[in-house]
DNA sequence: CGCCTCATTGAGTTCTGTCAATCCCAGTGG
DNA sequence: CCACTGGGATTGACAGAACTCAATGAGGCG
């Protein structure tokens, strides 16, 4: 399950997807680590409300970033995968307000906001890249409203198998026409907005079309073309592209 | 409707609300400024894909950031106030994967990403204030994903007057139980994800339990309190408190 | 005065949710 | 080796929320 030893890899992927990152950069970031830790699949990795004085990393595993209502309905308000800081944004926040948890088994490693705070004072290019992470969170936050408020069902769920494979795919992690998914079907209810029921039929849908097959924690995607077509999938919202320095 | 000349009064107001801002940084942040526009309503502001040199201030009036979909649907993002930034994730993203367009009559600042780059270089601590900020829209847009999500067509309603009411106070242009609030029911139905023609049933209930009245462009709020237990609204994702240097 | 946009309302439809039963399968213990 | 168990997946029948279509009303503006 864990591709790589390094810690960073993931996230040295997902950075150099967008911009030229230097050795130097690549070691500030290792040497900012302070810890790794194992969650178990289910577990509150920072609840809501608590003050943080880490921000956090996925090495491995799925890490959700959720709030609930009161008669106990989920919304899940974005996934985590490998390379991704879940809160980033603690850093200047100082409390969340909403939770993070390990949907599956995840390595998470921490990074105390001190050195952080050393990075974004001697180091300005990679703060910026930093910075530029937290608004890639926010513009597939964006795209989550876009989803959510006006696409189907059918084509919410095709939406976001076609954002994780792509996101997966940048970090190394998915094959072309196949990646591990291994979330329930109530975990991707609670990601679309919708029940895990209706999320099935969805589901069985995708199937019968020929489109995908979700099955033993593995997306299968039979035809990507069409499957992008159903969920409308612009990655344009990903911001692929190397940017000048 | 400006209730200040100073184009940069409101965001005074919203940083202050969370941060202690000094004469000076408000003096870069006027400077900033390189020219003020005025749009009339319903222009568009930056088309989605157009590249950005300046990042864009709302001095007064509504701005929406939205998404359309290929069969016309549209969904609108988030809304932006006077004192908001409406791109300010432009400076680094470069190009936007949204449109933001003028709801209503607009006033907007126009700041060049070249100082802001300066303010990034030489002022740490308004720099912080302004990644802050980004930060805010992100949290906002995570409660619109909740709202959209999960809540029903009359707490989606209601938490959308909340949150409005809220941060029209924070700068200084609502009353505690009235704001002019221009938008048609059109542009709340596309704020909410839903269609007008249930948004109006929806405020006609508002208005039929007492709750609040929208007409003419204003909202009354009869009944703060139950308007914000119908919409379970909970501000500490606005992060209203001041924090510490 | 007439036009145009927006608001309002009713009737009927469709999509998604609810409830409940059944199935599947991996893990466990005998 | 097999029965048992429990969490998820699947399916059907039905309910209900929100949408669509369409007509009417209201108000602002030239």
């Amino acid at each position: 399950m864990v591709a790589d030893t390094d810690p960073v890899a993931p996230l040295m992927r997902k950075l150099r997807a967008r911009d030229v990152v230097s050795a130097e950069e690549e070691n500030a970031l290792r040497d900012s680590i302070s810890e790794i830790r194992d969650f178990a699949a289910g577990r509150t990795v920072i609840g809501v409300g608590a003050n943080v004085t880490h921000s956090t990393l996925v090495v491995d595993g799925i890490v959700s970033r959720f709030k609930d209502l009161s008669d106990g309905q989920r919304q899940i308000q974005e996934l985590h995968l490998a390379g991704d800081f879940t809160d980033l944004h603690g850093f200047l926040l100082k409390r969340l307000d909403h939770n993070i948890g390990a949907l599956t088994r995840a390595r998470i490693a921490l990074v105390p906001h001190e050195r952080l705070r050393r990075i974004t004072e001697e180091q300005p290019h990679l703060a910026r890249m930093l910075w530029f992470s937290t608004l890639l969170d926010a513009a597939i936050q964006r795209e989550k409203i876009l989803t959510i408020g006006r696409r189907t069902a059918l084509g919410r769920v095709a939406h976001l198998v076609c954002e994780l494979h792509l996101r997966l795919e940048i970090v190394g992690i998915a094959d072309e026409s196949a990646f591990g998914l291994p979330l329930t079907q109530l975990d991707l209810a609670d990601a679309t907005g919708l029940t895990s029921v209706h999320v099935n039929r969805m589901l069985k849908q995708l199937r019968d079309d020929g489109l995908m097959t979700f099955r033993g924690g593995t997306v299968t995607v039979h035809d990507r073309d069409r499957l992008r077509k159903v969920a409308e999938f612009d990655p344009a919202y990903l911001y692929l592209e190397r940017r000048p320095r």
